[in-house]
DNA sequence: GTAAAACCTAGACCTGACTTTAGGTCAAGC
DNA sequence: GCTTGACCTAAAGTCAGGTCTAGGTTTTAC
């Protein structure tokens, strides 16, 4: 059993933050010794799940539901499942997203690099938007799909 | 010229979301005509690089100094490269970290789908840290690493 | 030429996720 | 037994990124 300075340093969370955590219900099931809060293994894997969920989008107030859930047996099994199997759908689309993001950023890197050398964007501006090298127009055609 | 209502059709972007960019300056050059705005290429190009670098993870006051930096002329080049190096870096650790989520979500997705085929979660906690099969060892590896 | 639709501003309001403050309680070491 | 550090609560404050409102102007279509 951990205090909340203990939980505070294992997962570099504020311990504002952890009470926060608390007072929106993502520790339904947490004990206390004299009003001060004991944290276990229960809330430890909470807050690992609480980190993946919120990596994920999720908002705080569907991660209490979530929580609640685990506090109701087997028969949540099912809607746990579904919860994660659409995170995980939100987080491959999110991957997409950034792939493209990463192509326009790479793009604008080599665009840059290329004013620098010219001393002006005109030669780049007259190759736009596709007489441009193939490593640049691979990444122009990604980051504009 | 744009009007911005046609903007706001062609980026899927509230209207009141376009003023808000324009008042948190990052059109700094849009011109008006009796006081409407008139979007013209800079400000759609704009609008692409405002959404590739929301997208990077960098506020709307950063963006902002960008914008500027693009009215300043070539002696500003080397910052504008070096802002899109560094939000390559960032982007290419949100992928990082991006792909934990996904294995620690992929692996709650086995954990569930067992449990239901089970009816509970026991067998599972016994094979817990590392008796796990293949697979799902994989994505717990990867989860918690 | 007039009505409706689309535009404008300033400023108030909203949401999510914390963080800070003020005032108090608990526990560990001396 | 007392001080000091770690804990507690309720409630207010903060911040980013919008969104909405009220009241007014401009453009477009008849």
């Amino acid at each position: 059993m951990y205090t909340i300075g203990q939980v505070s340093e294992m997962f570099d969370l504020p311990i504002s933050t952890l009470r926060y955590y608390d007072k929106e219900g993502l520790f339904p099931t947490m004990e206390r010794k004299n009003g001060i809060r004991k944290f276990g293994e229960t809330e430890l894997e909470a807050l690992r799940v609480i980190e993946c969920l919120k990596g994920s989008g999720l908002e705080i107030k569907d991660i209490k539901l979530f929580m609640q859930w685990c506090t109701e047996g087997p028969a949540t099994y099912p809607q746990r499942k579904e919860l994660f199997e659409r995170r995980r759908e939100a987080v491959l689309q999110e991957m997409e997203q950034l792939k493209k993001t990463l192509a326009m950023l790479e793009f604008k890197c080599w665009y840059y690099d290329t004013a620098i050398a010219d001393g002006s964007e005109d030669r780049i501006t007259a190759m736009m938007p596709d007489k441009l090298p193939r490593k640049a127009q691979e990444l122009y055609d990604i980051a504009h799909s």
